[in-house]
This record gives structure tokens, C-alpha cells and sequence, in this order.
DNA sequence: TAGGATACTTACCCATCAGTATGATTAGAC
DNA sequence: GTCTAATCATACTGATGGGTAAGTATCCTA
């Protein structure tokens, strides 16, 4: 639609790489790429906070003390906005896998591991990006991208489901849809996770993990495990939350 | 803000019930009842195709053949479509809490009982509306009853959890998170599932339900569940979905 | 068959907001 | 000191879409 938007999303690159003349001095090129980061960090927030389509460029560029224009000036549009926060996101997850591969260990261990960084990875800022942002939201050409992202990730985790299934270290199940009941669960939290709360998001994974790897009938010789007997009697904070959000 | 919005929303009742002269014919009081719900039911539906601030009322009319106005005859406001598609959808759950509740049967399967029903409400064409709505699009007091409706919900799962680590029937863990993770991984089939599946909402809600109670570890003497089984060699027509979305 | 309620349309208003044209200011290179 | 690119602000445009005013057609009752 407008010439700018041609070509695969940026992500990460500065707008206009001075490729040439007197390479504009590096410190000045970090701070703009620091100043950037901050402009995506702040609409992360934001759209955390009231969504996507309630918060407008003037929210944001309030946010940063500066005015609308400047905030375009770091980014081509409010499209690309969302789509940063998305990929800033999933990255923390892409990265979690590559150290996970490097490790001998049954898959089952494997995947907890994955999972957790996961589960942080949607408590934090750019959750709601990742999870809320609705593609209708976005050009053909950055959803496909997005949808590629994801299906990578979704990819990944059930491959890791039927390596453990192999290596027998997980219960045999239909990959596809197992996948799907995690991350859902670990998803959810950005519906109803604030950052006020009284559990940390990896302390929300550990007790996720360990209840879906034990489940909800009762195990012959298994006792509480510590860990989720504690936080029955530590109360927390704030009731809040509620089930579906 | 608008003097339309003072009171309790209306969630089903006509706008304007005819207290006195003639009592309008009650067929045609039956007549405009129908007809509000088909706005709701495509208004539903559309915001689930396009999400709910890329669907405009003009959008709506159009799917009814009818003009924008039409539409603000049965519906007071944009508003207030979105907060219908909701209690509709959560009628659905709260029906299966009603039916659980006569019931003599071990918690955990109640509370499977009442997942299902969760899950085909999920997937049903109010989904998008109970699980994706965002508060922020609706003025306080809409979004004070949503939440309170939420809450019940929330409530009613960890009841059932409770009960079912006092009759033993489920292994003891956090109500809570417990709570949250079941019902996450249910809410997040509203993200991907589309109605063309090679799966039924029903299909899905059970194959959950189960990994839910066996869990990812390998239970002694415990082999391969049948229907998991089953799923594992009937290829899904479509790859489609994705782990997020 | 008049009169009022019901059901629906045409034509409009107007607030919001993404995005831009243009110009001011600053910082570094020479 | 000058010149140029980088950085930011002021002030606008244009389109979208929620909502309404006012009028038309239809139906039902009496």
C-alpha cells in the first residue's frame, strides 16, 4: 500500500542504515538504536495496558515525553509497532530453544525447560504482543510473518513431545493437540497476569509445568509435591485475576 | 457518559417492554426477540472473523441485509453487542455448573464434566467475545459485570478442585493456578480454532480433559490412551493453527 | 379506515486518529 | 564559522466509523 512498507518487515535494523559517506559517528547511531528500543518498549505497555486500538501514537509519544512525529521517526507505522513488540517477544523464545538443543537431557526435562522461558517470556511486557495482537490488525505480509514465527515455536514444542515420547519420558499423546493445551495454558497468563502481582511469571511456569507433567488424578505413591503445597498456604496478595481473564 | 448507559446493562430483555396499553402482540414481541439475537449472533460472529474494532456496525447491518439504524434498534450500542455476545457464550458454562451441581459423582469428574461444557462454549461462535474481548472497550460498569460474571466462573472450578483433593479423587495442588491453567488452555482454543477443523470443539475439550488428568509424565501400568491413540495416526486435514494463535 | 405504534431507511454529524508536509533546532565535520 | 545531516515540533489532512435526526412504509387495533 504505501511505498514504505514494501519489503519484509525490518525488525531490528535502523530505518535508514547510513551506508555511505561519513558513517555517522557508532555512538550516535546506538543512541538512536537505544532510543528505539525504548519507543517499542513503551508501546508494548501500552498496548498492554489499554490494547491496540485505544492507544493511540499521541499515547505513546506522551509516554516518551516527545511528540508524534518523533515517535514515526524511530518507526514507519503503528503496524510496525506491534509487529516489533511481537518479534522482541518470540525471540526470547527462539533463543530458549537454541540452548536447549545444545543439552543432553530426556526430552520431557527438555521441554519443561523451553516451557519455563516461555512462560516468562508472556509475563513480560511484550506478553500481550505476542499472544493478544490479532492479525487482522496487520498487513497480509507481517501476518504471514507473524504466523510463521509462531508456527515455528508450535513446531519445536512438538517435536519435543515426540522425542520424549520415544525416549519414554513422556506419556504418549497426540503431539498436536498436547502442544496446543500447553502453550495455551502459558498463553493465558498475558490475559491475566499485571506485574503487581505476588507470583513472579517463572513461578506461575514451575506450578503449570509440574501440574501438567503430573495431572489431576492422584498418583500411587506421589504426595504433594512442596512446591505447590507451599503456595497453598502462602496467600497471595491480591485476589484478583478471575478465570477467563 | 451517555444517559443510555446509566443502570444495568440489559443482557436479553427487550429494549423496551410495552408495560401497558396493548400489549403489543406477543407474536410479534416474540418476532423482535428473534431478530435480536440474529444481531448478536452475526455481530458474534464477525467479530470473531475480523476482531471487534475491524468490525464496524455498517459491517454487521450488511451481513443482515439491513441498514446501520436497523441495527440500533435491537442494540443500544456497540457497546452493548459485544457485552450480549458475551453473557450468551457465558450462559453456556454457567448451565453446565447447574447441571453439574445435582449430580452425585467424585469432584474431578464434575469438574471434567463441566470443562467439556466449557470448552464446546469456547469454540462456539461466542468464544471470541468471552475469551478476547477486552475490558477496555467497554465502559466501567459493562466491564464491572463482566468481570463479576468471570469471577463466578473462576470460583466454581476451584470449588470443584477443592472438593476433589478432599474426596481424593485429585491430586493435591493449588486451586488456584490449577484453575488458571485448565481453564487457559480451554480459552485459548477461541485463538485458533476456526469452525472448518477437522475437529469438533467437543473432540478437542476431551482430548484436553484427558491429558489434564493422566499428565505428560509416564504413569506405571497406565498404557496409551485409545482415543490419544487414535488421534495420532487420523491425520487432521489442516496443519493450519499454530502453537500461539 | 383513521390513528398510533412498529420497523426500517436516507442522509447526515462529528470525534478520533494514523499519517504527513514543513519548518525549527542542534550537533558534528571540515 | 559554515554547511549538512540528524533530530524533533507545529500544524495540518483525510478517512473511518459510531451514533443520530428525521422521515417513510407497514401493521395492528379499535
Amino acid at each position: 500500500m504505501n511505498s514504505r512498507r514494501s519489503g519484509p518487515p525490518t525488525a531490528g535494523k535502523p530505518a535508514a542504515p547510513p551506508a555511505s559517506p561519513w558513517k555517522a559517528s557508532s555512538e550516535r547511531q546506538r543512541d538512536r538504536e537505544l532510543k528505539r528500543e525504548a519507543v517499542i518498549r513503551v508501546a508494548a505497555r501500552e498496548f498492554n495496558r489499554k490494547g491496540y486500538h485505544n492507544t493511540s501514537l499521541d499515547d505513546i509519544a506522551a509516554r516518551l515525553e516527545v511528540t508524534k512525529p518523533t515517535v514515526y521517526y524511530y518507526v514507519t507505522s503503528k503496524e510496525q509497532l506491534l509487529f516489533e513488540c511481537f518479534v522482541a517477544g518470540v525471540e526470547r523464545i527462539r533463543a530458549a530453544f537454541q540452548d536447549v538443543r545444545r543439552q543432553e537431557l530426556p526430552a520431557r526435562e527438555r521441554l519443561t525447560a523451553v516451557l519455563h522461558r516461555y512462560g516468562e517470556a508472556v509475563a513480560s511486557e511484550f506478553g500481550w504482543a505476542m499472544v493478544r495482537a490479532e492479525d487482522q490488525d496487520l498487513s497480509p505480509t507481517m501476518s504471514r510473518h507473524i504466523k510463521a514465527l509462531k508456527s515455528e515455536i508450535d513446531q519445536g514444542i512438538r517435536r519435543l513431545i515426540r522425542e520424549g515420547m520415544q525416549d519414554g519420558s513422556i506419556h504418549p499423546c497426540d503431539p498436536k493437540l498436547t502442544a496446543f493445551a500447553l502453550a495455551g495454558a502459558l498463553n493465558w497468563i498475558a490475559h491475566w497476569y499485571r506485574e503487581d502481582q505476588s507470583l513472579s511469571g517463572s513461578e506461575i511456569t514451575s506450578a503449570f509445568v509440574a501440574l501438567f507433567e503430573t495431572g489431576l488424578s492422584p498418583r500411587a505413591g506421589v504426595p504433594a509435591r512442596a512446591s505447590a503445597r507451599a503456595r497453598l498456604t502462602r496467600r497471595p496478595r491480591r485476589a484478583g485475576g478471575g478465570l477467563l481473564r
